[in-house]
RNA sequence: GGAGGGGUGGCAGAGUGGUCUAAUGCACCGGUCUUGAAAACCGGAGUGGGGGAUUCUCCACCGUGGGUUCGAAUCCCACCCCCUCCGCCA
C-alpha cells in the first residue's frame, strides 16, 4: 500500500519508480481520483458540521423548553439528513476507489535494485562451491534408483491430481530430517522463535501481505471464504497486524515449518516432471519485523541464515539480486538463492529473501512507537525461505547420488536419521 | 451445534440517550526537585482524514456493517471474534 501523501508531493519520482518496474505512470490517475475524493470529503464534512451544530441547538432549545424552536430545528435537520448521507456515501465511494487502486500497485524497488524485465537480468552477487563432479552421468532426482520406491507421482495423481507427490520410506524420512535440521538451526543458532500457525487464513490476512486483491487466482479458497496459505510468510507477518508495539519489542524474528499451497496458475507445462513445482509443498520460512532503520541489515542477516544451510549441506549455490522486473509484488529488494541441480545442470531457486519495507505494514496497519517520540512509525517486514524443504530434498538427492544408484547422506543430517550414512539403490537406509 | 456472558485508547477498566471534548489507574513524553537516578509533585499525550496554516479548525472512529433518533459508546437488527457451560469430536 502506498502513501498518498508521498505520491501527492513526489508524483514524478513515484512514476519513475514504477517505470523501473516496467509499469506505466500512474500518478496522474491517482492524483485525479485523490482530488475528486478530497472535494467530496470537503463537501460532506462541511454539511455534517452544519447538521451537528443544529442538533446541538435543538437539544439546547428542548432543554430550555422552547418547543417551537426545537420543532423548527428538528424538521430542518430531518429534511437535510438525506442530503448529508448522500454526500457521505459519495465521499466514501471515492475513498474506496482510491484505496482499491493503491492496493493493486506493487512496492517501489530500492534504488540499488538492477533494472530489468526478466530473470535474465538478475545480477549474480555470489557463488559458493563448484558444481558437483560425477564419474558418471547424474540424473534428475526422480530418476535415481534409490529414490524411485519412495517418490510416487502416479498414486498421488490418482488421489489428488497432477503436481502432487507421495513420499515414503527413506525419502519421507530424509524430507522430515531436512525440516527438523532447519528448525533446530534457526531456533538454536539464528535466534528465531519457532512458531506453528494456521494454514487457513481469512481474506484480511491475505490482503495484509499482498496476495489479495490482485493474486487471488494463485491461491486456494475454501467454501467459507478462507484461504490456504501459499507460504507461512502470510500468517507469520500478520502476527503484528493492527498492533502498535513498543520499540523494545523489535526486532521480532519468527520461523515456521508449514505446508504451502499454490494453484500454479500460469505455470502450466513448466517443471512438470519431478517434485520441483507442486501444489502442496513444505517450507521453513523466516519472518522478521523490524524498525525502519534496521531492515536493510536484517535483510543481509536473513540472507546469510539461508545461505548457511546450503554450506552446511555442502550444496553448491549462487546468490542473485532480482531485477526490478522479476521481483514479487510486495518486495522492494529480493535476493534469490539458487542451488545447483546436477540432473538439470542448472541453478534453481531454493530460497527467496525479501525486504518489503513498510509496504505490508501499511496494509496491515502495523506500527511501533519509537522511544522519546510521540508519533508512531510503520514497522518494516522481511521474509525469506530458510529453506524450501521439498527443493532442498531434491538438491540433496541429486548432488549426493552415487554411481550405483544409491545416495549418500550429508553429515549434518545423520543425527536426524539415527546415524544413517546412505540410502541403498533399493531405497533402504544403510546402518539403521 | 445449543445456552449464557462479553468486545471501550499502548494495557487494564468506568461509562446504559444530550458539555463523552470518553473518568480513573498503569505504561509513555516534558518539567520541578536531585551529583545522577528513583520516588513525589505539576503538566502533556489516541488513530485516521479534510481545510487553513505553523498560535488553528472541522469530520470520522468505543469489534464490523446497517437501523431508530433532532442527538447513539449507550437502544434495535445482522455478522465477526473472545470467555463459560452443555453436546459432538482428532
Amino acid at each position: 500500500m502506498h502513501d498518498i501523501k508521498y505520491i501527492r508531493s513526489n508524483p514524478e519520482e513515484f512514476d519513475n519508480h514504477l517505470n523501473r518496474r516496467g509499469l506505466d505512470p500512474m500518478s496522474e490517475e491517482i492524483l485525479s481520483i485523490d482530488k475528486a475524493r478530497r472535494e467530496k470529503i470537503r463537501k460532506a464534512e462541511n454539511f455534517r458540521a452544519g447538521l451537528n451544530q443544529q442538533s446541538k441547538q435543538a437539544g439546547l432549545a428542548k432543554s430550555k423548553g422552547s418547543l417551537g424552536e426545537f420543532e423548527r430545528l428538528r424538521a430542518s435537520i430531518s429534511n437535510t439528513k438525506e442530503d448529508a448521507q448522500k454526500l457521505e456515501q459519495e465521499a466514501s465511494k471515492e475513498n474506496r476507489k482510491l484505496e482499491g487502486l493503491l492496493l493493486t500497485i506493487p512496492n517501489l524497488p530500492s534504488p540499488d535494485v538492477p533494472v530489468g524485465s526478466s530473470e535474465n537480468d538478475n545480477v549474480e552477487i555470489k557463488r559458493w562451491g563448484e558444481p558437483t563432479k560425477f564419474e558418471f552421468a547424474p540424473v534428475e532426482h526422480f530418476e535415481i534408483p534409490a529414490v524411485k520406491p519412495g517418490m510416487d507421482f502416479t498414486t498421488a495423481a490418482k488421489i489428488s491430481g497432477s503436481r502432487f507427490v507421495i513420499l515414503s520410506g527413506s525419502i519421507a524420512k530424509l524430507h522430515r530430517a531436512l525440516a527438523q535440521f532447519m528448525l533446530d538451526v534457526h531456533t538454536e543458532e539464528n535466534g528465531l522463535q519457532e512458531v506453528w500457525t494456521p494454514v487457513l487464513v481469512n481474506p484480511e490476512t491475505m490482503l495484509g501481505t499482498g496476495q489479495l486483491p490482485k493474486f487471488a487466482e494463485d491461491s486456494y479458497r475454501t467454501e467459507e471464504g478462507k484461504w490456504l496459505i501459499p507460504t507461512s510468510e502470510v500468517p507469520l507477518t500478520n502476527i503484528v497486524s493492527g498492533l502498535t508495539v513498543d520499540e523494545d519489542y523489535l526486532p521480532r524474528r519468527y520461523c515456521a515449518h508449514s505446508q504451502c499451497f499454490r494453484s500454479e496458475a500460469g505455470s502450466a507445462g513448466k517443471d512438470t516432471s519431478g517434485m520441483l513445482r507442486q501444489h502442496q509443498f513444505e517450507k521453513v520460512e523466516m519472518v522478521s519485523i523490524t524498525k525502519s532503520s534496521e531492515s536493510e541489515n536484517e535483510h543481509d542477516r536473513m540472507l546469510r541464515c539461508a545461505e548457511d544451510f546450503l554450506e552446511r549441506l555442502k550444496l553448491p549455490y549462487r546468490t542473485v539480486v532480482l531485477c526490478t522486473g522479476d521481483m514479487g509484488f510486495g518486495a522492494k529488494k529480493t535476493y534469490d538463492i539458487e542451488v545447483w541441480l546436477p540432473g538439470q545442470e542448472k541453478y534453481r531457486e531454493i530460497s527467496s529473501v525479501s525486504n518489503c519495507g513498510d509496504f505490508q505494514a501499511r496494509r496491515m496497519n502495523a506500527r511501533y512507537r519509537p522511544k522519546g517520540v510521540k508519533t508512531t512509525n510503520f514497522v518494516h517486514t522481511l521474509n525469506g525461505s530458510g529453506l524450501a524443504v521439498g527443493r532442498a530434498l531434491i538438491a540433496v538427492l541429486e548432488n549426493y547420488q552415487q554411481a550405483d544408484g544409491g545416495i549418500s547422506i550429508p553429515d549434518v543430517l545423520a543425527p536426524y536419521l539415527k546415524g544413517a550414512t546412505s540410502i541403498l539403490p533399493n531405497g533402504e537406509f544403510v546402518d539403521i
